[in-house]
DNA sequence: GTTAGCACTCAATAAAAATGAGTGCTAATC
DNA sequence: GATTAGCACTCATTTTTATTGAGTGCTAAC
């Protein structure tokens, strides 16, 4: 009953999956005992595909049909590559990327390039600091009853707020303020700016206090921004669903069309989990922390911009996606991103 | 032959439309017969629906089923709406709006809101001025080797960019900077800063003209941002179109799904055309602008900031959509936009 | 251990029949 | 002359039945 997994086993199940990874219909013993080499007929690969399914790698739709992967199955085959892959892909044209400077537009353009190469759903966080931290403040005169307030924050994190006054103030206490803020606030992290610290400011500020409170807002608000809770995400080819049947029926389609406008949830899956940064991840169906994904595997990747700026990409396919290809793409983006960053740093 | 459209005819083809944009089912003599008030047997309907055939508001699928209105027929029937209606939807929660005061949540926000009342897909333009003008620069040092360059334009939308500089710059002369491209700047659209204004003020700068360029590029950025051609638009409730079976088979949805994404022509049918504003206009099938929509109706509204602000709310939904509660859903946007906004100036 | 052979299962496809909503036309009625 | 009842006809949809064929499990022979 309890079978091992020798080496002909191995052989079958792998062309199996590999198989209907193009197909996308069950396969039968027929199939196998013409595509592989081990000149096999249909009644041997049938008594050994019986013994997979009995060990969880296989299964069948429906009594008679050919076999399919399990999540189990496709696990095993992903385990496999991951091991003896070099990657493929071509470079990334990182021109393109590093074209433009703003963070915004090249994230869009690389998630988009991803979709475009992998006819995947794919989609990428912004990169976000871990401990945030205060670089520079700046407030300044638009007119009478306005004040600009600038907040930079590590990475150049740029966040600004215009502040309405009620009474006047003079140019000599904006000065002030600036002064004051910028040598109690640099280099100061959100933990960092307590309550004791807050008042004490708000003691020194005198009149302006309402003022200190303002900045302190926007302040909380651009650091809260760069949180791992409201990452800004940015999606790409969800119309890529309707390539794959399986995904495509009404249902599902609006359930993930859906996920992916309103982002629910698509923070927990590309969230750089662990600093254990060990390369690619990949959630098959049921694994996926997403409900609506169940269907689908997904595959992540960290990229890393140096001082602890990082964020994740991610491709979303069907079940039987093409591992080998989004794996190297995502490999092959992380390590462009990483490249195009070394000597630059945008502003947002 | 050639028939005149009397009292009844009119109560019948506004019965079959009623009809069928409740049900999507093509619309009998018989239903009708039962249906209004005019006591007429389902043969004298049955006389009337072939007259109203003949005259290009009714069609049928197929020849022995019941009608369904053409593209004439709607717009016969929305003009009809037009004149008499009276909006009953309940004011939007101004409130909720007006919480929050970034431009961008705001209209997120609201075409969020207006896609989950009416179950269609929504989107809206960000408000852009027509002719937009500097009002405020600003250049202050974050460090010995960078600076930061704040514009800020008509309708407070502010750009920030970092400047690197090679050279040191004395805070005396960063001072000067600022007060030259105030004084030389402000007030002046794009077309107003023309080569011999730049290469004047690139003169007076002296040894820093290349900052001069920096800024001006930025400028420029901004105020190209803010033209037709590159409009931010957000749209909400893809998914919805997952609820109108004529538009759920995976060919059209792809399609739809790919134009929202990628926004592709949403700014031909969002441009605030005519500044002879209106007020709704409603796009039926084939009049729509853009390919993929020609299954679809699209309504819209233009909204008003003052200062020639203005941008465009669309509602897009099936060709048997409720045009009566799309078009109040708009108007009532419309409204509060208007009024939020009125004592209002959020900063982007 | 491998394979040929055979009975059996069952989704998918195709073909045939039944249903029923709706029409157009005609002749009778108001 | 307008309205209506009645009837034969059309045609998408649904239901039913048959056919096909890919695939399996099992057994017996190699």
């Amino acid at each position: 009953m309890n079978e091992k997994m020798d080496d002909r086993k191995l052989t079958i199940l792998n062309a199996v999956i590999r198989t209907y990874l193009e197909t996308g219909e069950p396969v039968g013993s027929r199939t196998i005992s013409k595509y592989t080499d081990l000149k096999l007929s249909s009644a041997t690969i049938r008594n050994e595909m019986s013994d997979l399914e009995e060990m969880g790698y296989l299964m069948q739709p429906h009594t008679s049909a050919g076999r399919i992967p399990t999540d189990k199955g496709y696990h095993f085959y992903v385990d496999q590559l991951e091991e003896n892959r070099s990657s493929s892909v071509e470079a990334m044209n990182s021109l393109l990327i590093a074209k433009t400077n703003r963070m915004e537009e090249i994230l869009k353009k690389v998630v988009k390039m991803l979709a475009l190469n992998t006819n995947y759903t794919t989609m990428i966080s912004a990169p976000s600091v871990k401990r945030n931290k205060v670089k520079f403040i700046q407030l300044s005169r638009i007119n009478e009853k306005q004040l600009l307030n600038v907040v930079v924050i590590d990475g150049n994190v740029v966040k600004n707020h215009i502040i309405d006054v009620k009474e006047g103030i003079s140019d000599e206490q904006i000065l002030r303020l600036n002064l004051l803020l910028n040598t109690r606030l640099n280099g100061l992290s959100l933990a960092d700016i307590n309550l004791g610290l807050i008042s004490n400011i708000k003691e020194e500020a005198g009149d302006h206090s309402d003022i200190v409170s303002d900045v302190l807002d926007t302040i909380a608000e651009v650091i809260r921004a760069e949180t791992d809770e409201n990452m800004e995400i940015y999606t790409s080819g969800a119309n890529n669903i309707f390539r794959y049947p399986e995904l495509a029926d009404s249902q599902r389609a609006a359930q993930l069309i859906t996920t992916l406008e309103e982002k629910e949830g698509l923070a927990d899956i590309l969230q750089s989990d662990d600093d254990e940064n060990r390369g690619i991840q990949v959630y098959i169906g049921e694994e996926s922390p997403v409900e609506s994904m169940k269907d689908c595997s997904i595959g992540t990747a960290t990229y890393d911009l140096g001082d602890g700026m990082q964020g994740t990409i991610g491709i979303i396919g069907p079940k039987r996606m093409d591992y080998e290809k989004a794996m190297d793409n995502l490999k092959q983006v992380k390590q462009s991103l990483n490249d195009v960053f070394k000597n630059n740093s945008p502003a947002d």
